[in-house]
DNA sequence: CTGGGGATGGGGCCC
DNA sequence: TGGGCCCCATCCCCA
């Protein structure tokens, strides 16, 4: 048998050049590589051929916490950039100190042609390699330890881990990111990504760490003291930029398009890491459960999540909506899954305007900028006057110098700025309200002088206050005043999507105390911890059975009620 | 496979 | 404006 000679001569050059194309749009990017507040996607398949530990890091897990000891975000991206490239691009960065600590990650990741270049670099420059041990033996946990399965040391998390290291990363990354480097700091993000690990929850037994550790910050209002408060600010998951590594061939893979802004603000989990990442990850809150539905509640995945996941899915590349958007409400349907489809509208919208879903449409939006008030990133076609205020709200472009800062600002988006032009609306009756029902007025002219009740003329339910009552009118109202800005889904009380936003911006201010759960409303919170208390004050009058919840109770009810 | 129970998320609505 | 409660929907576990 003749042997083919046949060759392309390029062939490796340009293979790999696409999926460094590829990484740089996310596209069939199967992992994420956590290093410290920083995230990065990539191919296990590039991965696990470039090194044996990355190898038997993602073979079971999609989702990877690399050491920080070893290895920071600066480092990591001329390291991932190297693996797709082979090449170590020269820059102003590549000091002495620099291939040190090239070295000590590749050493760490065991990139042994990385570690062979470092070495070489830094022996012709006659300074001393780097000691640092490829295994990290002091106490400090890394998060990689707990949520994958690294053959490093299998430290404890620290549960607690410091405001002080995150920020202190954090401000790092502000020094070390080029302009175009993009700041993602939604908690959805590392909610996302924690449910991105299958191992999360199996390897994760220390509770407090979760988002925390990855970043987020729910618990501005916690009532608790509980170690879940002492996570970093949400602001501080800096984003790897695409422009990252754009003096290399690609950019650096990260959070870097809309899908991922996009789920971000939605509070979805971001489909960063691909479908598969998605599945069936409990969040960091399920794991930390320590009573006795601990497991069955570690098993699950919160169905918000588990869908929002799946809608992630659908919506791959997804166009988030910028404030402002206009609406497009589709009828019916409730919950995030009328979200969902509306951002799937948005989408398809996109697609008419000429914005293609293909692989390449990742690209194409990050161009077109996120929306998502908790994101805020800098890139290319989004040129705020930032100088270095490099954290960037998204919907108003303000730069701000600190994730807290930027913090602070985007709350007000969703208290303040959202709301400007409904409280013009508010102070109704506008015309098209008017044309909707025209309730109010004349409901306050016939009831609201005289009567101490206030009625509403639809339905006759009676309110003491004319405000109530207004309230109530616009339920009836055809137009429901209150937009999502981000999804567009309308709502008859401003209240109602402020709540509503908070789910999208992963605002979960309520935190367990026992299991560091956390929740959007205080009302959940104190429902849930009759799971910690065993209390169950609603009893069934028919059978004598006890509900820890209401609505079980109600449920349950049914079922004595129900003919069968 | 099915139904019941536990638990959670989201929206509506009233206070 | 936010809290509280209701309802619906859904998921997951288990018998």
């Amino acid at each position: 048998m003749r042997k083919l000679e046949m060759e392309l001569p390029n062939h490796a050059k340009q293979l790999l050049l696409q999926l460094n194309q590829q990484r740089a749009k996310g596209y069939l990017c199967d992992v994420i590589i956590v290093v410290e507040n920083a995230l990065f996607r990539a191919h296990k398949n590039i991965l696990a051929a470039s090194s044996i530990y990355f190898k038997s890091l993602i073979l079971h897990d999609n989702l990877i916490n690399l050491d920080t000891d070893m290895v920071n975000p600066s480092v990591f991206r001329q390291v991932l950039d190297f693996i797709y490239t082979g090449k170590l691009l020269s820059s102003d960065q590549f000091s002495d100190h620099n291939f040190n600590a090239l070295l000590t990650a590749a050493s760490y990741l065991q990139l042994h042609d990385l570690a062979a270049l470092c070495r070489k670099k830094l022996k012709r420059n006659g300074r001393s390699l780097l000691s640092k041990p490829t295994t990290p033996t002091n106490g400090r946990t890394s998060r990689n330890q707990r949520l994958s399965s690294t053959p490093v040391t299998p430290n404890q998390m620290s549960g607690s881990k410091d405001n002080e290291k995150s920020k202190r990363h954090e401000d790092l990354l502000k020094d070390d990111l080029s302009e175009d480097e993009m700041f993602v700091r939604n908690t959805h993000c590392t909610t996302s990504i924690n449910t991105l690990s299958p191992s999360t929850s199996k390897n994760g037994s220390n509770g407090s760490c979760g988002m925390q550790e990855l970043g987020l910050d729910l618990s501005k209002k916690s009532p608790s003291g509980s170690t879940a408060t002492e996570e970093v600010s949400p602001s501080s998951i800096p984003q790897e930029s695409p422009q990252s590594a754009s003096e290399s061939t690609a950019n650096s893979a990260s959070f870097d398009d809309h899908t991922n802004a996009q789920n971000l603000t939605t509070g979805e989990p971001m489909e960063l890491a691909g479908g598969e990442c998605e599945e069936n990850q409990p969040p960091p809150d399920v794991e930390q459960h320590k009573s006795s539905r601990q497991t069955t509640r570690q098993r699950r995945q919160p169905k918000s999540e588990h869908k929002k996941a799946e809608d992630a899915e659908r919506v791959p590349n997804g166009v988030t909506k910028r404030l402002n958007v206009t609406v497009d409400r589709p009828p019916g349907g409730r919950h995030c899954n009328s979200d969902v489809s509306y951002q799937c509208r948005e989408d398809e919208e996109a697609l008419e305007n000429g914005q293609e879903q293909s692989e390449d449409s990742g690209q194409s939006e990050s161009e077109g900028g996120r929306n998502s008030t908790n994101y805020v990133y800098r890139q290319e076609g989004f040129e705020p006057a930032l100088g270095d205020n490099l954290y960037v709200c998204i919907p108003c472009g303000k730069g701000f110098p600190s994730s807290e800062e930027l913090n602070a600002h985007v709350e007000t988006h969703t208290e303040e700025e959202l709301y400007i032009k409904e409280e013009e609306e508010d102070s109704y009756p506008k015309e098209d309200e008017v044309e909707a029902e025209d309730l109010s007025s004349q409901i306050t002219q016939v009831h609201g002088t005289e009567s101490r009740r206030f009625s509403c003329s639809v339905c006759n339910k009676s309110y003491k206050d004319p405000a109530t009552l207004r309230q109530h009118e616009k339920t009836h109202w055809l137009t429901r005043p209150f937009p999502c800005n981000i999804c567009g889904k309308m709502f008859t009380q401003r209240g109602t999507m402020t709540r509503h936003m908070r789910s999208h911006l992963g605002l979960k201010p309520f935190a367990c105390e026992e299991c560091g759960m956390r929740f959007t409303r205080q009302y959940r919170l104190t429902e849930h911890m009759r799971v910690h208390s065993g209390e169950k004050p609603y009893e069934c009058q028919l059978c004598g059975g006890k509900f820890t919840q209401q609505r079980n109770l109600i449920s349950h009810l049914r079922m004595h009620t129900s003919p069968s």
